[in-house]
DNA sequence: ACCTGAACACCGTTCAAGT
DNA sequence: ACCTGAACACCGTTCAAGT
């Protein structure tokens, strides 16, 4: 008579799943997460989770659009609408932190918003925020595109990670441009923030190029 | 006697499980991938493939080394090693339309090179090409960091395919500029296309100034 | 050396049963 | 409505056994 089979009190919501989901993502990766681990952590058995989600995927989606929910969006109701480089500059920092916090789900995130509503606000907002600095509606579509490539790119792959710690890993017979290779495993975190900010300067300054162009040209061809 | 322990010659070999694992990836995606599936296609026990890969994950390595394989790097051979620019252009198109032809498997290609002797190449090829052509080697280190940001960023996930084909799906209360998001969908391919090509000029303008910047300041403080 | 079947400890998900 | 145990059809991997 203790262990009822429904008490009074729901044991389970939606919420408690998801944390705990997340929870076990950050600590032992996408792939040690299952449906009876999620479900033990909760004291409760396996199918229980499928009063709350339809499956395994909704619950990991749920775990994807509570770190997109962590993105800051509040630059682009700056007053100065036409400012869109600073604007995506610091949503870009912003976007990257989030997922950089949660580098496990990042996988998820990137199959792209689908239903999540907080990953749709993301979409919304950035296009909302372009096409009012002026950009024509598909330039702006192209800018919320490339820029989640990016980040999400940055975020997926540590680039240095994905070096081994191992000189003997890269002979310079076979790789004559590798002998330091195996340093980039220790350095991680300087080269990746290196290469993004880079690479974040680079497309921003690209980018100021093209809206110049536009702007001189009247965008020419494909405006509306 | 048809079907004995050992036949005098062997049913299996690391490129036969290769091709087969590759072919189901490609038509069936990641999560229908499963050793005794390899194995069944080929018509032996699951069990068999342990002769040949240490674990499942060594043989997604090597379908991922596959597709990097078939990855153009001739460019980075050319007689002009200052045109920089033009070279990281057609590789990226390389590179990028590597990965889409085998987006399935895009997921572990992301993970980085680690051991994988086409991804290690391809990595040693850019960071040669960048330090000829007069870039520091700190900064040849960040250009090829940041287009595989990019380019995996854009072949993981298809920004368009991210998106719902069900006008339903966007409400315009909860996302006032993403009316037309449903259509995103149904011309995924020039979307994806328009984004991927307006963000690499875009990082390759930038670079270009950077580049210039540097060779005037005779690229000051990180030079090493 | 290379393949087999049996076995172990898992999976996601369905479903009838309980309250 | 919400949880349970039992069950189904799967997993990856190990291992002793066969030739």
């Amino acid at each position: 008579m203790c262990r009822m089979a429904r008490p009074r009190k729901p044991l389970l919501s939606r919420d408690l799943i998801v944390d705990t989901a997340g929870a076990l993502v950050d600590a032992e990766g996408l792939d040690a997460v299952s449906t009876r681990r999620i479900a033990a952590e909760l004291g409760v058995s396996g199918p229980s989770l499928y009063n709350h989600f339809r499956n395994k995927d909704e619950i990991l989606d749920a775990v994807a659009d509570a770190v997109s929910a962590r993105i800051d969006l509040s630059m682009f109701d700056a007053d100065d609408p036409r400012d869109w480089r600073t604007a995506l500059h610091d949503w870009a920092l912003s976007y990257r932190a989030a997922l950089r916090a949660h580098p496990n789900a990042v996988p998820v995130l990137a199959r792209g918003p689908g239903r999540r509503p907080a990953g749709l606000r993301v979409a919304d907002a950035v296009f909302g925020a372009m096409v009012r600095a002026g950009w024509p509606p598909a330039q702006a579509t192209s800018i919320g595109a490339l820029m989640r490539y990016f980040v999400t790119g940055s975020a997926l792959g540590s680039f240095a990670r994905g070096f081994v710690d191992d000189a003997a890993a890269y002979d310079p017979a076979d790789y004559p441009h590798l002998g330091q290779a195996h340093l980039l495993a220790e350095r991680q975190e300087q080269v990746d923030e290196g290469a993004f900010a880079t690479g974040l300067t680079a497309l921003l300054d690209g980018l100021a190029l093209q809206y110049e162009a536009g702007v001189r040209g009247g965008w020419s061809a494909r405006g509306a």
